[in-house]
This record gives C-alpha cells, structure tokens and sequence, in this order.
DNA sequence: ACCAATGTTGACGTTGACGTAAGGGATCGT
DNA sequence: ACGATCCCTTACGTCAACGTCAACATTGGT
C-alpha cells in the first residue's frame, strides 16, 4: 500500500491548474498571470510545485471577472477591491485571537467601508446609465417594428 | 466686411476637434483614431482638410463611450451596433424618396430588430449580473458596519 | 502682417492582458 | 514501468487602443 504524502497542503485544495481553467473557461496562462499580479494566489503547492486551488480560490476567480468584465476594471484595480476585501478574513481571525490591535483594525475597517461605498456608488451609476441606454434601445425596436409593418410582409 | 466662405461644410458642423475633444474629455487622437476605424466620421471639412464635427458627431461619440465603456464591447463590436443604427437614417431618407428598393431595405430593417434584440438580451444578462452584484456588495456594507460598531468608537 | 495656437498626415512607441513556444520535470492510467 | 499527459519556469510574440513625436500647413487674435 502506498504512502499518500500530500506534503504540506491546505485542506480542500486539490484543483489543479488544468482543472481549473476547463472549470472557469479561462486558460493556464491566464491563471498563471494573475498570479503574478499577485490576484490569485492558489491556496496550495505541492512539493513539485504545482499549483493547486481550493473553491474559495475558485470563488476568487468569479469575482475577479466579476470586476473586470462588468465593471471595466483594470486588473489593477481590481486588485485593489479585492485587496479591500480580504478585510473579512483578518475579521474571523478576530473572532477567533480577541483583540490583539484594535487601533489599526479599525483603520482597516473604516477603510473597506469606505472603498465599498465607493464601489457600491460606481456601481448604482453604471446600472443607471445602462438602464437608460437599455430603454433607449427598447424604443428603438419598438420604432424599428412600427417600421418594418409599414413595409407589409416581404 | 468680410466673406464668409465655409466652403462646403454641412449647416451646424463647425466644432474643432479641439473643442469636441474640451467638451468630451477624450483627445485629439482618439477623435482620429476612432475615424480611422470608420467610427465617427466627421460631417464636415473645410477646404484645407480641417475637420469639423456637428451636434450628432458629438452624439455618436456619446453612444461610443456607452457601448465601450458600459457594455465593454471592442470598437469592433461597437462599429457593428452603430453601423445597424443607421437604418434609421435609412428611414427618414425613404419618406422623402418613397419606395425605391423595398426588398432590400426590408432585409435591412430585419436585420436591425434582430441586432437590436439581441443587444437588449445581452443589456438584460448585464443589468441582472450588475445588480447581484450590487446587492452582495450592499450586504457586506452592512456587515462590516456591524463589525465597526463592535470596536467601539476609536 | 505676424506668430502663437491649432490643425494635418505619417510613423513609431507604449501598455495591458494575455498567446505561444521551448526545455525539462512530475503524474497518472494501464 | 513507461509513455502520454500535465505542469513548471522563462521568454519572446501579439493585438487593441491609443500616446507621442516630427515636419509642415492653417487659423485667428492683436
């Protein structure tokens, strides 16, 4: 019987690369370049040093084209939400290890909240403006339709 | 008193591409390049090949912007909508000139409800994924407000 | 009548977000 | 045990959407 070393890896974190990219539909490379960003950190390497994800990077990676395709946003700044984001994770390390620097949690708190207000008004104006344009267009296929009756049936 | 030869130039076109580049915050060369993708064309020229954009130049750069921006669609992508757009322009030509080719222009108008169609389908998908979006961020708006408040006030 | 500001057409440079190929290990099913 | 398949890093290539610079012509206010 043969001994099972899986040297060194976080519970749940057996996707590997390949795997991943027919999951998402993105490719190796693209997941090796987010990366190297510093985007997508794979929660786990074996000692051959392939990558492998967990689902939570999975999860990452939704948002990650959540960003990027339906907000625009560079990969840069998506970094940035993202970065913002991790503030939850420092939050159950709280829970767990009480109070240790309160002065710079709250720092980082008050931070998040304020560049989620931020993302969350960029957010509400682009919905707005994509509305719009959306009734924009709905008249004009109503317009269009008008149009093509008055030319009677080809 | 002098002469005020605008040789050539369609009434209401004489912005500089200067100005229209002030009054939408793009530049010079993006005004060009778009022009040299057939994007935005012009309506006027004066003799010495300066070009003069009018009002509805400055509309289509608006749509531009919304359809590469919002919807984040290539100039590619964004030449084909606007290129079916002018079937309007097609229309008010045939009520002063009725009936000349209706075949052809009923394929046109087809064409034109089956791209507007789509393009609404595809706002649709967008405004549902944006507004999910939007509401998880709203949530953990509330969330970290939550935990900001168990920190007490600095 | 001048000249600073603005315009024109090339043409080459830049940046972000990957694609692609090379050279060499690791894995996995049979 | 071994070949097909997958993965690693390194490095150069690509493409869209412009930026930038050069060399020269027009315009417009004083």
């Amino acid at each position: 019987m043969m001994v099972r070393r899986q040297t060194e890896v976080p519970a749940g974190a057996h996707l590997r690369i390949g795997e991943v990219a027919k999951l998402t539909g993105l490719t190796t490379r693209t997941l090796r370049y987010w990366e190297e960003l510093g985007l997508l950190n794979p929660s786990g390497r074996r000692q051959s040093g392939e990558r492998l994800y967990a689902p939570s990077d999975m999860a990452r990676v939704g948002r990650i084209r959540d960003l990027q395709e339906l907000l625009g946003f560079s990969l840069a700044e998506v970094r940035v939400v993202l970065d913002t984001e991790d503030v939850d994770v420092l939050d159950r390390v709280r829970s767990e290890y009480p109070v240790v620097d309160d002065y710079r949690r709250v720092r980082l708190v008050d931070d998040a909240i304020e560049a989620n207000d931020r993302l969350l008004a960029r957010l509400d104006t682009t919905l707005e403006r994509i509305q719009a344009f959306r009734d924009e267009r709905a008249v004009k296929g109503r317009r269009l339709r008008e149009v093509r009756r008055t030319l009677g049936d080809t």
